[in-house]
DNA sequence: CCAAAAGTGTTAAAGTTACACCCATGG
DNA sequence: CCATGGGTGTAACTTTAACACTTTTGG
């Protein structure tokens, strides 16, 4: 493909990653150490520039597998920020996506990242703190109306850890007896059969969801 | 602003912008000409390249205003498409926004442009096709929850016609009756006091939004 | 007086909320 | 037998859906 004018390529583009967890009850984001020297010292979200033949979506693959070492269960686009000093170094436009990982994946990642709890986060470096505040919002709005929430679990789990991941992603606390009646009512979920093993309480029934897709749901929880 | 390398910079950024306007009960959009040589003849969406010291929200504006001579209602940014090839002669990675006008100034409306129904366009030059798409699928869903139907309607206006933009971004009709009730339980319609005039049956009351915001409701019609 | 659109209430059904106790397991 | 979390139903209330006729105006 041929390339426009070095002159009309004001910006470099770029994409950056909101990777949400769900760690011990609590809905952690990973974050890395600002690399540049004007933002020493700060965090920021992982995040990288585009290359001249990958969309933004493999980019955010690209940078997550070869930068971070991670791979991410879903991740989807979230907006573009585009404030022209939002990178005081130069101009910077941020294609911004949300991205999710199980727990057990991140119990087990051992790359230069750490997961932290977003309640924990006080500022990050770039535009990265509107970046998150503006993944954390959508997380919220979606996991109500979708089964975006699967992509937070293991693939088996209990309605209590379902609930819990609903409850986070809303700030809100459910009714667990309504809860229940409504998601098995959406017939998104399935029984796998199993049950909890090893705990030291009545063991749970497990399900997993019955598509692995992201599925939109007629408005609910 | 110092610029990053050229050889960075890869791909220019640039804007697409669906704006939408209701006309004689139908949802139209702005589309024109396109102009390059490997488009020639068909149609596609106002765009253009954003400025080095301008946003991509400061871009589609002056784009509207300059270009096309149209100043809108609102606008708000979509989603950025980025496939390497969606414009075949270089990379460009363009934010697609939706943006709205009301009747009356697409009426007096003489620029560039066309508005022309939606349900008639067959197909677009570039990915414009799937931004189009896009913009109506985010339309029709955020009808429902927000007070965005405001931008498409003149600032005073009646129930009816209220009404009718639902059922058009919705792509359902309504009960007459069960819509009244709720739009005016929501309490985001003021009265204005005032009545259709020179209609040929009984004239209308005329409401106004009480925000010219956009509001997110608690989820209705 | 006719045509056109405005305006208005009730009832049945569905969905939502609030709420408390017994059960299975490990230690 | 105790502690821990799992699992379950019902009744009041709220919301939604379906539905038809009278009113006001201009021509």
């Amino acid at each position: 493909m041929k390339q426009a004018p070095s002159a009309l390529r004001f910006a470099v583009v770029a994409v950056d990653v909101v990777v949400f967890v769900v760690l011990d009850k609590e809905l952690c984001v990973l974050t890395l150490p600002a690399q540049s020297e004007l933002y020493k010292g700060q965090a920021c979200l992982p995040g990288g520039i585009i290359k001249q033949e990958e969309t933004t979506d493999q980019a955010v693959l690209r940078v997550l597998k070869e930068k971070i070492g991670l791979s991410v269960t879903y991740h989807e686009q979230l907006a573009t920020f585009s404030a022209v000093n939002r990178d005081k170094r130069n101009r910077v436009v941020s294609v911004a996506y949300s991205a999710f990982v199980r727990p057990d994946t991140a119990l087990a990642y051992a790359g230069p990242g750490t997961f932290v709890p977003v309640k924990s986060i006080k500022s990050l470096a770039y535009d990265h703190a509107d970046i998150l505040e503006s993944a954390r919002r959508r997380l919220g709005g979606k996991v109500g109306y979708t089964t975006i929430a699967q992509y937070l679990l293991p693939r088996h789990f209990t309605l209590t850890e379902l609930q819990d991941v609903y409850e986070l992603a809303m700030k809100q606390t459910l009714d667990k007896r309504n809860f229940r009646k409504k998601i098995l009512a959406l017939a998104v979920l399935k029984e796998t059969g199993r049950m909890q093993e090893g705990v030291k309480n009545r063991p749970a029934a497990l399900y997993e969801f019955a598509s692995q897709k992201l599925v939109e749901l007629p408005l609910v929880i």
